[in-house]
RNA sequence: GCCAGGGUAGCUCAGCGGUAGAGCAGGGGACUCAUAAGCCCUUGGUCGGGAGUUCGAUUCUCCCCCCUGGCACCA
């Protein structure tokens, strides 16, 4: 049982519809996952949903369902988003089922008896229409409460607190000592920069049962509920939990699971990558590894995050429309050229910026013109000249496949997805101007050159044959039509990277027709 | 306010002591296998402002201006 590249992506808030942000955090994690796998690791990549809390408790209040009801109706949601985004996901966490409220006890079980929680009463301000606590910033400069959180009260409270300030200088000692620990840089400097200027508040962990009764009840304390983190970061491990993973289920005293999920046992835990958004990196770079920590777990290998998106230099808003709906571009452009967009428009880790003039002018000149063309032309010609026989090997091209594979291979395992396409493409480049420089069409003229076409044709299909190699972590359903066209049946496992080597076409093998990978769009706006 | 990172061709960015580069966009050309794609050539910048160090600064130092991100419950 050797221990599995375990991937994973934040679980989704479910009081709303999912939009490019959440896509583009899939679609990376998807892509890494992928990586791994065609590598030769065994992957297991985890998304899932968090379905807890106040918000969700009066959105399906204010829709007359009970929670339960509500959250399985926008699940449906979040799995067609998974579904249409071409996941290869191992598994789906909710944070609403039975595997994940036992490790969750099981975890504040141990916290509990350890002695890291405790409880103490609140006193602060409390907006009775709102139903939240409010702090000194939200009050008016002039003392006064704005008239939107309505009835203001002062209401003590007891609540249940998770000791972190001890874990600080711990923690500033791991992130030092581990530079990939939270990347990229600029986020991780963030990070140590508040760690090393402020001294870390006590987690308040609970709410009153009384007030928020859509979560998991404290196993030691049931007028309680778990709030947010104990119940949301928790979900990476219950996922090992279920599948049996000993190094999560030792550790909190758990059994093996009895369910069909843990056989045979996985070895997953500890996450080699959490991806994430900027916005959630203080919760999963400082109280997760705390929380870990605490319980005597392994800690993940690294916090990936990554940045936002913006739409025409404006902040993404509902209110405003100022939005992009990956459903609709996938439905319009096709699943892969939403993926090849959002990973080649932007790194991962700033912030990005799409505009449907770049993402028409990236699908034609370098998914229609580039690639697209590029093998239509090969086959093309093949098919024209050699009625689609490939002819003997040659290896005019290996240097230049060779190096695409060598720089690819590099930056996937530094997460630079965007680079790696950029190599990629040099590839394909490379491979155009071929054409232009051997001119086949005029070779086919002259049937003295027949042996020189012969060399000039194999190097251009091999070359679209390991492009489609290349491409299967990024653009998996354009790397299975570039292999169709070539007559090469899907690989039958993941782990394709051995069939990037030079030289896999054989002499006598037939291909299929062309057809055009990307047609050509005429510039318009977008729907 | 504090911390960090930036301000270089129309756009996105690389360069970081020896008087500027790439991709895209714009202009021109030869070709034709191809999704009128691809290929070749090309216009274009007092490198945010000022002072200093230096034989010499886009590159180092200082000051100023502007932008972005972070500063503890938004992917």
């Amino acid at each position: 049982m050797g221990k599995r590249f375990y991937i994973t992506t934040a679980i989704d808030y479910t009081n709303g519809a999912p939009h490019l942000g959440h896509a583009y955090e899939k679609v990376v994690t998807d892509v890494i996952a992928r990586a791994h796998r065609a590598m030769g690791e065994e992957v297991f990549f985890v998304t899932g949903l968090d379905e807890h809390g106040q918000k969700v408790q009066q959105a399906a209040a204010a829709e007359g369902k009970d929670p339960m009801t509500y959250c399985d109706e926008l699940a449906l949601q979040w799995l067609a988003l998974a579904k249409d985004l071409g996941l290869s996901n191992d598994d789906f966490i909710r944070t609403t089922e039975a595997r994940h409220k036992a490790v969750v006890h099981a975890i504040l079980s141990k916290l509990h008896a350890s002695g890291d929680l405790y409880s103490q009463p609140y006193q602060g301000w409390y907006s009775v229409k709102e139903e939240t606590f409010l702090t000194e910033k939200d009050r008016n400069p002039n003392g006064s409460w704005d008239p939107k959180w309505g009835q203001v009260i002062p209401l003590t409270e007891e609540n249940w607190y998770f000791r972190m300030a001890r874990h600080q200088d711990w923690l500033v000692a791991h992130i030092e000592a581990n530079p990939s620990f939270i990347a990229p840089a600029c986020r991780r400097n963030e990070v140590l920069g508040f760690l090393r200027s402020e001294k870390l508040a006590d987690l308040c962990i609970s709410r009153p049962a009384s007030r928020l009764s859509w979560g998991i009840p404290l196993p030691f304390a049931p007028d309680w509920v778990t709030y947010v983190w104990f119940d949301a970061l928790t979900n990476y491990v219950t996922v090992a939990a279920d599948h049996g993973d000993p190094a999560v289920l030792h550790p909190l005293g758990l059994p093996a699971p009895a369910s069909p999920m843990a056989q045979p046992p996985l070895a997953l835990w500890p996450a080699d990558i959490h991806v994430i958004g900027k916005d959630i990196i203080k919760f999963h770079a400082v109280y997760w590894p705390i929380m870990l920590h605490a319980a005597g777990l392994p800690l993940p290998l690294q916090i990936l995050t990554h940045g936002w998106w913006q739409k025409d230099g404006q902040k993404l808003s509902k209110s405003t429309g100022n939005v992009v709906d990956p459903i609709a571009v996938i439905r319009d452009w096709g699943l892969d050229a939403f993926r090849y967009y959002v990973l080649r428009e932007l790194a991962i880790g700033p912030d990005g910026n799409w505009t449907d003039e770049g993402f028409q002018s990236r699908y034609n000149a370098e998914l229609a013109n580039g690639l697209g063309n590029l093998l239509n032309r090969a086959v093309n010609m093949l098919n024209k000249y050699r009625d689609g026989i490939v002819p003997a090997p040659s290896d005019e091209l290996a240097p230049d496949a060779s190096r695409a594979v060598e720089n690819t291979s590099q930056l996937l395992r530094q997460n630079d997805l965007q680079g790696a396409l950029v190599a990629i493409w040099d590839l394909v480049s490379r491979a155009n101007l071929y054409v232009e420089q051997t001119q086949p069409f005029k070779l086919a003229k002259d049937s003295a050159q027949a042996p020189r076409l012969d060399q000039v044709l194999y190097n251009l299909v091999e070359s679209c044959r390991i492009l489609a190699i290349l491409l299967a972590p990024f653009l998996p359903d354009t790397s299975r039509r570039i292999l169709g066209q070539l007559g090469i049946p899907a690989p039958a496992h993941p782990h394709v990277w051995p069939l990037t080597a030079w030289g896999g076409l054989q002499r006598g093998h037939k291909v299929a027709a062309p057809q055009p990978l990307f047609p050509r769009k005429d510039l318009k706006p977008m729907a």
